[in-house]
Order: C-alpha cells, then sequence, then structure tokens
DNA sequence: GGGTATTGAGTTACCCGTAACGTTACGCTA
DNA sequence: TAGCGTAACGTTACGGGTAACTCAATACCC
C-alpha cells in the first residue's frame, strides 16, 4: 500500500538495486546466490529486499531464461475418489518438498476436458505434466508431443508411455482377484462399479476380472455400471440393483473399497449376512478397510508411494537424470474376511 | 520435434505472422478476435496456427500487460480429510469452468508450510489466494497485504477477513452439538480429535462444544487430541484410548464423521451397542454416513457449496463486481440414532 | 613497478507478447 | 472534390528478469 512504482504495485529487482545503490545485475546475481559480489554489497541487497518487502517474480525469471517454470500441471479424474485423492497427496508432497507446484485439473473422467485442460496448463509453460490414465485425445497427444516437456502418465501402467509412465496392471490385480474368489468356490459373481465416457483402469480391472472367472468355470453373472462417481452411496444403490435383477449372485466385486462398504451396508441392512449369504470384494485397501470389523476382502495398492514415484520420475527428468519410462507399482491381495475363506 | 526455431523449441506468435506474412500485431489480433483485421487474413493467420501447432504463451501475456494471471493459489491442510478434499473439488470445478486453474498447496496445518507456500505461489503473479483458516503467521499476513490481490480466507468464519471470507461458524456447530447432546440426557462426555500446531476450526468447534455442555451441567471429562490426521483409524484408537483412561464416559463428540466410524467401529468390535451403551456424534455429513445403518448423529455442512462460494468470490472481485467481504455458511444438526434420541 | 589474477559491478541484448500510436487506403458525405 | 471517418495493417516501446560480456579496481606476485 505504500510503494507504487510500477504499474502492479510490486516492487522490482530494480527498485532494490536502485535503494541498495547496486545494479540490477548485482541485485540479481545477490538474490540467486550465484557469487561475484561482496559481503558488504550482499548485506546492502539483502536489507533493502527485506524494506521493501520484494518478492521476486518467476514469471519473469522463466520468461527471460529458457528455464522452464517450476509448476508441473497435475490431472485426476476427481476428488470424490479418495483412490485419487491419495494420489495426488503422493504427488504434492514430493513436488512440493522439492519447490515445485501442482497446478490442479479435473477431468472429470473425460477426454475432452482433459484437452481443455492440457491446452490452457501448457500455455502456462510448465516444467512438466502428470496425468491419470492411458488414454488420451488424438488433439492432446499432438500437443503433448510438440510442448517437449516431460510427461508421465500414471495410474494405468503403460508400457509404451508417451514419455514416462508409472501404474500397475490394472487387469493383471483384476484377473488375480477373479482368481481368488474362484478359488474360495464362488461361480455366480456380480460386479458393481462406475462407467464414463473414456475407457479407464477400472474397466480394465473388470477384463481381467472376468477373464480369470470365466476360466475358472465362473460366471459375471451382471456387470453393473452406474454412472455416478465411485463411492458409498453408489456402491450401495448398485448392491441393491444387482441383486434385484439378478438372482443366485453369490459373491459382489467392486470397483473400490468406498463401493465395497456402501454394497456391504446394504446386504447387512438386508439381513444378510457376509460372507455366510453372500461374498463381497473391494480393491484399493483404502482407509477405511482399516477399521471395518470384518477385514475386507481387497486389492492393496500404495496409492502414495505411486504418486510419490511419478513426482519423482517427473523431478528426476527434470534435472537431467536417466529414468525409466515405465516403472510398475505391485498391488498385492488381501483375502480379508468379507468372502468365505475356502480350503 | 520439427520446428525448432525460438530456444524452447516452441512456435511463437511472430513466426506464426511471418508465415502467414502478416504483421506481428494483425496475428495477436486475430488471436484474441479483436477486430481490425479482413476476413482474408483472419484465414491466413488461423491457418498457419494449425499448421504450425502454435500454443499462446500466457506467461508473456501477462508479462506485457499488467493483467494478472488466471491461476489462483488455493491452500488446504491435507487431502487425507474427506472435508477438505470436498471442498477443493468445489473450488476447482468452480474456478476450471471460468478458466481459471487451482494451484495447489498442502500446508500440514502449519503457518510455516503455509507462509513458505505463498512466498512461492506468489512468485507466480497469481490472480489470487484461497486459504484455508483464518490464522496466518504474521510474515504471511505481510506478503499478503503487499501483493494486492485478492484473498479468500475459507473454512472458519472470519468477520474481518483480510479480504473476503467464506466459512462456517465453528463455535456455534460445537455448541448446538453439544446442547443437543444435553438434551438427549448425557452428562459426561468425551471427545476425540486430532491437534496441530496452529489453532484451528476443529478447536474452536471443541470450544462450543465444552461452553454448551458445561453450561447445560454436563462434563467434558476427556479431550483427546491424536497427533495425526483426522480419519478412520486415528478415530478408532483414538477412542480405544479414551475409553480406558477414563470412566464413565456415555457418549463421544468427534472431529468429524471419519472419525466417528471409526469410534463407533471400535465401540462395537468391543460388544458396546450404539447407542444404547455409549452415544456417537461426528461431525460434517460426510459421504459415508449416507450408507451407515444407523444414522451417524453429525452436523450438516455443504463442502462443496462452500468451495464454490469461495470460487465465486474470488471470480467476481477478480472481475471487479461489488463482493462481501464475508459470507456465512449455514450448518444443520442432523440428529441421527447413534445418540439415544431424548423427549 | 609492471604484469596478472581476482573480484565487483556495469552494459547490452534478448525473451514474447501487448498497448499505443502511426500510416495508408478506401468509402462516404456535402 | 475536399473533408472526414474508419478499416486494416505496421512500428515501436515496454515489462522484469537473465546470460554473456566488458570494464574498473584492487590484490598479489615476482
Amino acid at each position: 500500500m505504500s510503494e507504487k512504482t510500477s504499474k502492479n504495485n510490486k516492487v522490482s529487482l530494480s527498485e532494490v538495486a536502485r535503494a541498495a545503490g547496486v545494479s540490477k545485475m548485482t541485485a540479481s546475481r545477490v538474490l540467486r546466490n550465484e557469487g561475484g559480489y561482496s559481503e558488504v554489497t550482499r548485506a546492502k541487497v539483502m536489507e533493502k529486499v527485506d524494506t521493501l518487502g520484494y518478492l521476486p517474480n518467476r514469471l519473469a525469471a522463466v520468461f527471460a531464461g529458457d528455464k522452464t517454470s517450476t509448476f508441473v500441471g497435475v490431472s485426476i479424474p476427481d476428488l470424490g475418489n479418495e483412490v485419487f485423492t491419495q494420489v495426488l497427496e503422493g504427488i504434492d508432497r514430493k513436488l512440493g518438498a522439492l519447490g515445485h507446484q501442482s497446478v490442479l485439473g479435473l477431468t472429470q473422467h473425460t477426454e475432452q476436458e482433459e484437452e481443455k485442460w492440457i491446452r490452457t496448463v501448457l500455455s502456462w509453460q510448465p516444467a512438466g505434466l502428470i496425468l491419470t490414465g492411458r488414454y488420451h485425445s488424438t488433439g492432446a497427444i499432438e500437443m503433448l508431443r510438440n510442448a517437449g516437456i516431460p510427461v508421465v502418465e500414471i495410474w494405468d501402467l503403460n508400457t509404451s508411455p508417451l514419455d514416462m509412465s508409472v501404474g500397475l496392471n490394472h487387469f493383471d490385480s483384476g484377473f488375480d482377484m477373479g482368481r481368488y474368489l474362484i478359488s474360495c468356490g464362488y461361480r455366480n459373481i456380480g460386479y458393481v462399479g462406475t462407467s464414463h465416457d473414456t475407457a479407464n483402469a477400472a474397466s480394465t480391472r473388470l477384463d481381467g476380472f472376468c477373464k480369470s472367472v470365466e476360466g475358472g468355470g465362473g460366471t459375471v453373472v451382471r456387470q453393473l455400471c452406474l454412472h455416478d462417481t465411485a463411492t458409498y452411496y453408489p456402491g450401495y444403490y448398485g448392491t441393491e440393483q444387482l441383486l434385484s435383477s439378478a438372482s443366485g449372485i453369490e459373491c459382489i466385486f467392486f470397483q473400490n473399497d468406498a463401493m465395497a462398504f456402501g454394497g456391504l451396508q446394504y446386504c447387512e441392512a438386508k439381513g444378510m449376512s457376509v460372507p455366510d449369504d453372500i461374498g463381497i470384494a473391494g480393491w484399493g485397501d483404502l482407509p477405511i478397510a482399516s477399521v471395518m470389523r470384518k477385514r475386507l476382502t481387497s486389492m492393496h495398492v500404495p496409492h502414495l508411494k505411486l504418486g510419490q514415484a511419478a513426482a519423482e520420475m517427473m523431478l528426476a527428468r527434470l534435472s537431467d537424470e536417466p529414468v525409466p519410462s515405465c516403472r510398475d507399482i505391485e498391488f498385492r491381495l488381501i483375502p480379508g474376511s468379507t468372502v468365505s475363506a475356502c480350503s
């Protein structure tokens, strides 16, 4: 409110320099700890920085140098699904610790939204992008190619990524779950999840699941894909829909633990006993599973770690370290006690 | 990978102009739909934009004009607490829809982290900032004052904000819950929450809660503040700690629904019946409450709406519309059935 | 004392758009 | 046909910082 020199009433480097009685360049060197100045000069400059309340303008810095900025665009489908918030937390913590910032993009599971967001965020010259999923619009791919910045595709394992990728093999994780449920003796199995315009990891999981169930002599009686977010309540009413539209279902596989919990609540509310009357399996090993009385049958996925790995790959690439183009994140079946254990 | 003219191998406006055989200015006007050019010129320019894959450089644009950028810094404590992810989703959806971007900051509930983040994000010349909470370090406040950009403080109702504020009266919400529990006949009440270095909304809630409980002749026997995140498992083991360190507790008030659910699971696991043996009250009316067999006694808070309101205030201010400096978000007690209803 | 490091500070040329003019050509009116 | 307005485009300065370079002063050595 006091100084009003440049038009944005922000204190610029040249003002600091003038006040300190040195040149702009000297002041710049001091601020970047570049050396080439005396202690006295440094003190003078730093004092003025303090009194004037100078804040550097990174925009100008990026603009001037051929360095890229320190922010990284991070796109995820939505924040209602705890799976993604954990990944995001992993990413942002790691990026933040090393002086980078996340610019958030919520794609709502559509390629158009993603493309729109990519166009916008690229115009800000980000250092790199982290995108969820392996499917992108052709326009998006074109832009990403031209941008010439690091891109990490996360969540789906992608052995031929645009640039880099960290994720897990969703097909296999679904396959493993199917095999396990078959080994428990289930044959008539249902699925409750959500669907979106875009092909995604959950559908890949379902593919793997069907493969092993059918290979094991079982049937995925009905696959219910709701147009909703993958959280508790859709799990609840999805289960209701599933059970009322198909009979003889012995076990239900859910898109994630939140939905599975919703389903579990529905079953118990209707007087069904889990796992005696019906088996319930989730996916993701979300925090809620840690307090459930019956250990939820699920698939453990280190979400936070996945996010951190993505950030690490990005940062390594930005500092020109060698980076593998693809990193596989392991998952682990949790037998739990919401399906009837078998021999 | 093909064009490599400017150092960042990005196509610049002047290249487009040169290719189209017009001046830089003309190309700029075409891209901004500013008028002052013939249809023929427009077509020539747009064609080159397409073939060269030109993406505007918003950095340069901000730099040139005295306009601010389109990104808005958004700081929240953490993503593990669903309360904040919902608020963030509300903010980002609204901002994104109107062409703005969120730059995320996770403060981990500390003022130092917040100050560090503010310093960094301000150097990117954001259009504005949205901060969670009303308490900030003096250094942060100083920077915010000097920055001269809109600031919205959310979550805590703050009638004398730095600039603008949207939030709810946490004291009153705690007070209401206390009064309700008293009216249900409870007298010996416990509290389980988390504590952080910073004074925060949850502690204000607790203050209000204690006030009405004590005013109503009850006692908050023990207040347990764990150093952990406010989610399921801390609710579980916090309840264990609480019950083993104090006797005669008839009812427990939790910092939020996730913790309350954890506590509920603990109680039921130990054979206690809710609400017959012990009452459970949460806060926030989180999605999980929608599928619980017993309706959780809680406080409904429109998190998404709160986030949207914050974004709206920011956007209104940015387009110079008149904005009230403070907006109160209402909450509503949900009696539920995890406390014993009274006369 | 003269030559050579070393250190400190100044100069200049960008970077890529936008704003503010300047110029030209043309059409319309009186 | 003079007079004026305006569409259509060109030109230039500018913004805040950085990189590369030059220059001046001091320190040190033989």
